[in-house]
DNA sequence: GACAGCGCATTGCA
DNA sequence: TGCAATGCGC
DNA sequence: GTCAG
């Protein structure tokens, strides 16, 4: 029997079901390669006979009805007729008042960090409780890939992410999340304690693993259909002998076994763990664990006391912000900045721009029609802010960010804060910038990424003699500046440097 | 041999 | 105190 | 670790 279901978790809503309907439900799911699980939190996928969600309410947790995917059990039935695991959202549950909003989809974006409610209280701040790896559920991956798109000959893929359409969860998603675990070790210096590491040799290696690793996993994010073979996946960008033989492994065996260990270690997660603070990369993360023998976040706090703030705010950084709660905040500063001086305008950018459900920080670009390079008053405008919201108890710590430097006498300023929005107490990262307006596109795009996409936006400019950097385009040759048209917005910068143009949804080219 | 490239903060050394 | 080197974030 | 020169 072909395991259609691939081990999906499936919730039943015992609802309208008799004892042996379920009984016949469950050898079905069984003998297909699903699990039949008793708690519908744990579910990959929620099977109903109820029509509507109103009905469906009265049976399921309503905050389960829209973090979990609720299908009509035909789909099961389906999925059995045509031995396939078939796209869920025609099945959804429907709405019962057709003005109400449609179900969205995908509603999550990892299984992991957004199941613990937030403001628990904080023993969460152990590694043994906090799983750094991320793990999409293959019900959303299903989800965000039905099975229509069109194959492609591997070795087209094109080489640079700028150029390749990335989006935030792909068809080989747990590959590649397999393969980012090796990443991650690699970023991390192997098993190298500091103290080795520090005498130089190996650890540069491992970066270069680690980008190798990158990129690997950026060119695998734009592959249109399920890796089904090494010979295929051979031939795609950036896959040499060694990751071909990792995805060997886990197309038969279905897991890296490296990774999965890796996955179990104590040291990596506890550094992983530290890394959640911001300005602790691997190198601080990696003394705090071998030098001063910090095991948990309150250690590292002791250690290093400038880090207490967020410590203490950990859990609230922690939690992912939902998609819905972005605009608020950047409403809430913008109606701010009108109060101070009128006319800015603003663009969302980071993961938020990228279609992300959920974010870790928001990222916001200002700017004023009326503002340019030479004109002084950004940096007192976002001075000003910054006072504006000290003065409503909104900002609890500025992680980074100054008036000095020469950032700012190119007229581009910012500021990286954690503020709540007012009678909230929940903590957020935002990141504030103030461009120039002459730039303000360029800045967008900029602050937009991901990673992989801004590194090869760059290197593709390098190639035309240009250089791209948030604060312009300019030549290589003599640094003069390339104009871009800000009326025309941002598909102005991706034509200056002669980019087709890719949305910001399909801008996804990391992990 | 190259792998993005720059701004900001901290540290260490003269 | 000033300046270079290093780490970090995006 | 992969690619290009």
């Amino acid at each position: 029997m072909p395991n259609i279901l691939g081990y999906l978790k499936i919730y039943i809503i015992p609802t309208k079901y008799s004892p042996s309907d379920i009984r016949q439900l469950s050898a079905e799911l069984t003998i297909h390669g699903g699990q039949l699980i008793d708690h519908p939190e744990r579910a990959d996928i929620i099977l109903t006979r109820l029509m509507g969600r109103k009905r469906l309410a009265l049976a399921l947790d309503p905050t389960l009805i829209d973090s979990k995917i609720v299908v009509l059990d035909r789909w099961l039935a389906d999925c059995i007729a045509h031995e396939a695991l078939l796209d869920h959202r025609p099945y959804l549950v429907p709405p019962d008042h057709s003005s109400q909003p449609t179900h969205k989809w995908p509603r999550k974006q990892t299984a992991s960090p957004s199941t613990r409610p937030p403001n628990q209280h904080n023993n969460t701040r152990s590694p043994s409780d906090h799983n750094p790896f991320k793990t999409t559920s293959p019900a959303l991956i299903l989800a965000s890939f039905p099975a229509t798109e069109k194959s492609i000959e591997p070795s087209t893929l094109p080489r640079l992410a700028c150029c390749r359409k990335s989006p935030s969860i792909c068809i080989n998603q747990l590959l590649i999340e397999e393969l980012d675990v090796i990443r991650v070790w690699k970023e991390n210096g192997e098993d190298d304690t500091l103290e080795s590491d520090l005498n130089q040799a190996g650890k540069k290696d491992d970066e270069k693993h680690a980008l190798a690793y990158s990129r690997a996993c950026s060119a695998l994010k734009a592959y249109p259909t399920k890796i089904c073979s090494v010979s295929e996946a051979q031939v795609i960008p950036f896959i040499g002998p060694k990751i071909a033989l990792q995805i060997g492994e886990y197309l038969s065996t279905g897991q890296i076994k490296l990774s999965q260990t890796l996955r179990t270690s104590v040291r990596l997660r506890s550094i992983l763990l530290f890394q959640t603070l911001h300005g602790v990369g691997s190198r601080l993360s990696r003394e705090f664990y071998d030098i001063h023998d910090c095991r948990t976040l309150e250690d590292v706090a002791n250690a290093r006391p400038s880090l207490k703030v967020q410590v203490t705010y950990w859990s609230d950084l922690q939690t992912p912000i939902p998609r819905y709660e972005v605009p608020l905040i950047a409403k809430f500063l913008s109606d701010e900045l009108e109060m101070i001086s009128p006319g800015c305008i603003h663009t969302i950018c980071g993961s938020y721009r990228r279609g992300r459900e959920y974010s870790n920080d928001v990222d916001i670009v200002f700017t004023y029609p009326a503002m340019n390079r030479s004109s002084k008053v950004s940096s007192q405008v976002l001075d000003q802010l910054v006072d504006r919201l000290r003065t409503l108890s909104a900002l609890t710590d500025i992680l980074s960010g100054s008036s000095i430097g020469s950032n700012a006498l190119r007229g581009l300023h910012q500021r990286f804060i954690m503020m709540s929005l007012p009678r909230q107490t929940r903590q957020i990262r935002v990141d504030i910038i103030f461009a120039p307006y002459e730039i303000y596109w360029v800045c967008v795009v900029g602050w937009t990424g991901s990673t992989m996409f801004e590194r090869d936006i760059r290197k593709h400019a390098n190639g035309l003699n240009l250089k791209f950097a948030s604060h312009g385009i300019s030549r290589l040759s003599d640094g003069s500046e390339i104009a871009v048209s800000q009326e025309k917005g941002e598909p102005a910068v991706f034509e200056a440097l002669g980019l087709e143009w890719i949305e910001p949804t399909e801008r996804n080219a990391d992990v």
